[in-house]
RNA sequence: GGCGACGUGGCCGAGAGGCUCAGGCAGAGGUCUGCAAAACCUCGUACGGCGGUUCGAUUCCGCCCGUCGCCUCCA
């Protein structure tokens, strides 16, 4: 089955033939730092973050480039507002960008390239464009002439008349046509700069994607991808300025762009004061994946309208998936298979598990369409469940390698998803066990203050004083206790007890069912029920 | 003004000329359970409007209405 993708340079989808063989290219627009990064530049970089981690599963040696645009208006006005220096700002803007990226799971960049590591190689490129007639210095300026590049337009598929229709700028009265754009920008004073032949300055925002995407990937690379409104001018500008460096075509075979965030049907945009960044998701205690599903529930060319309750409903899908994950371990901890039955590959297995990678890769050759690819792992869940109940019923060992299969295509696609799923053994010590003490640090401190003192509440032991030392350090240790008083409790038939213990660590965003594990009672830490706390509080 | 996208059941959202059905969230009833939770079962006669093509269109074409994006920095 082939993989077809849209090109925003045909209009059209196509079938995906790299420039060689099994190798793939892929170039995505990073961020320019000057602040923290915000939910749609998330939805940018986990969708082409889910493309890479597909193109991979398909068997494709990807090479993924994402650059770091270091020095830009935003950030010296940044750094003049704050009193402090370009580099400061982006310095620590990528850092937090890095962290934001991580919680997000998205998997690192092979190759993170800064624009002004790559000065000299823009020079170079500048200089080239003036010398074959295609850009002109005014004034210690560099602009590329848009009229004497032929093809101008073929990306965002207007003509140049077309782009003057709209002008709404005052036009820079240097230039010789108004769409003509910078590729040196002479220094102001108390500017950073870098020296050039044309005196000193720094580089346009274009030509650095061109430099760096040239210098790692070669003329003719894969995919180069983005946000849709960089389709006009910054990509239709990098092609224009490296394919006339070249005096080759094409630049790029295949270009991406992924659809825009919305706030509540409003634009996200710092006037509007609607603007969240990822930072604020995650301090607020949303579950990363859920924001990450809620992107992959859309198709990645569509708009999302963002609010809160969506995430929210994102996270209740997630765990709905998460929790078969988690029954299905409990169930093969809990259920001794009779030794008698002989271990077959029935059937069943290899038809549930082909079929449904099949189709996973079905939705997602066409145009990535992880929205169909996720009602796939849905379907596959709910058919999940029903077999974990028979497995309860009559554990065969048939049964018993089946859920392991599909425990194991689970965390399969979900990788590809870069989903993850909490915690299991069905892939023993290769995933990280309990997500329980990364949880717990997002605890709120008045939760676990709460938490103390139900437990205090309930053990009036002597050891009281060196037990909380203790127990401080193992949150997971008290819950425990605290599930047994309520196990005992339910032993000998007091209720209310048991009730009001669940009732009281439900308020905290504890959530307990009263399923026996080897581990003891089942707890989960509820996302939702945390919102809602924390809403309430405000 | 120019270019373009979209309009699917309470909400979100895939999708295809007719085939039984996307999927998720929410809601109702039921099963299980001390009660909950989780899970499962059942429940919605959806495709903006008007024409056209067709044996048949929500899916193709045209027009209209509505929403949104780009044309300026923006993922």
């Amino acid at each position: 089955m082939s993989l077809r993708v849209y090109n925003t340079l045909t209009g059209k989808k196509e079938e995906l033939v790299p420039r060689e063989e099994g190798k793939i290219g892929m170039y995505v627009c990073g961020p320019t730092v000057y602040n923290y990064i915000h939910i749609g530049n998330a939805r940018c970089y986990v969708s082409f973050d889910v493309i890479r981690r597909y193109l991979r599963y398909k068997g494709y040696k990807v090479i993924y480039i994402q650059n770091i645009t270091d020095i830009d208006d935003k950030i010296i006005n940044r750094a003049r507002e704050e009193n402090t220096t370009a580099e400061e700002i982006s310095r620590k803007c990528t850092r937090a960008y890095l962290e934001d990226m991580e919680s997000l799971g998205v998997e690192p960049i092979d190759v993170q390239p800064k624009a002004t590591g790559h000065i000299p190689e823009m020079l170079g490129m500048i200089e080239k464009l003036i010398q074959k007639g295609y850009a002109y210095v005014v004034d210690g300026d560099v602009f590329f002439e848009v009229t004497k590049f032929e093809d101008y337009g073929k990306l965002s598929h207007r003509t140049l008349e077309e782009m003057r229709a709209g002008e709404r700028v005052e036009i820079d009265p240097r230039k010789r046509h108004p769409m003509d754009f910078a590729l040196w920008k002479k220094a102001k004073p108390c500017e950073p700069s870098w020296p050039s032949p044309w005196g000193d300055g720094r580089p346009g925002w274009h030509i650095e994607c061109s430099a760096m995407s040239l210098k790692y990937l070669g003329m003719g690379f894969d995919i180069h991808a983005g946000g849709q409104d960089l389709i006009f001018p910054h990509h239709e500008n990098e092609i224009a300025q490296s394919e006339a460096y070249a005096g080759a075509k094409p630049f790029v075979r295949y270009w991406l762009h992924n659809g825009f965030l919305s706030i509540e049907k409003e634009k996200m945009a710092k006037s509007l004061g609607n603007v969240i960044l990822v930072r604020e998701i995650l301090e607020r205690k949303y579950n990363p994946n859920a924001l990450r599903l809620l992107f992959l529930e859309h198709h990645y060319r569509s708009p999302i309208d963002f609010t809160l309750d969506r995430l929210s409903e994102s996270t209740e899908a997630f765990e709905r998936l998460e929790n078969l994950l988690g029954d299905i371990d409990d169930a093969l901890e809990v259920c001794s298979v009779s030794s008698t039955s002989q271990i077959e590959t029935g059937e069943d297995v290899s038809r549930i598990v082909s079929e449904t990678r099949a189709k996973f890769k079905e939705a997602m050759d066409d145009d990535f369409n992880t929205a169909a690819a996720l009602a796939v792992l849905f379907e596959l869940a709910k058919e999940a469940h029903i077999l974990l109940q028979n497995f309860k019923a009559n554990p065969t060992a048939e049964a018993r390698d089946l859920l392991i299969e599909i425990g194991k295509i689970f965390f399969e696609l979900g990788k590809v998803l870069g989903l993850e799923f909490g915690l299991s053994i069905i892939q023993e010590s290769k995933i990280k066990l309990p997500r329980t003490q990364e949880l717990l640090k997002l605890l709120p401190e008045k939760m676990v203050s709460d938490l103390f003192d139900l437990y205090f509440e309930l053990s009036q032991g002597p050891d009281t004083k060196e037990t909380r030392a203790r127990l401080k350090e193992d949150f997971t240790k008290i819950l425990n206790t605290i599930l047994d008083v309520r196990k005992r409790a339910r032993e000998r038939k007091d209720w209310k007890t048991a009730d009001n213990i669940r009732e009281r660590l439900n308020g905290m965003g504890i959530e307990v069912r009263d399923v026996d594990t080897p581990r003891g009672y089942k707890w989960k830490f509820s996302f939702q029920r945390v919102i809602d706390i924390y809403e309430r509080s405000r």
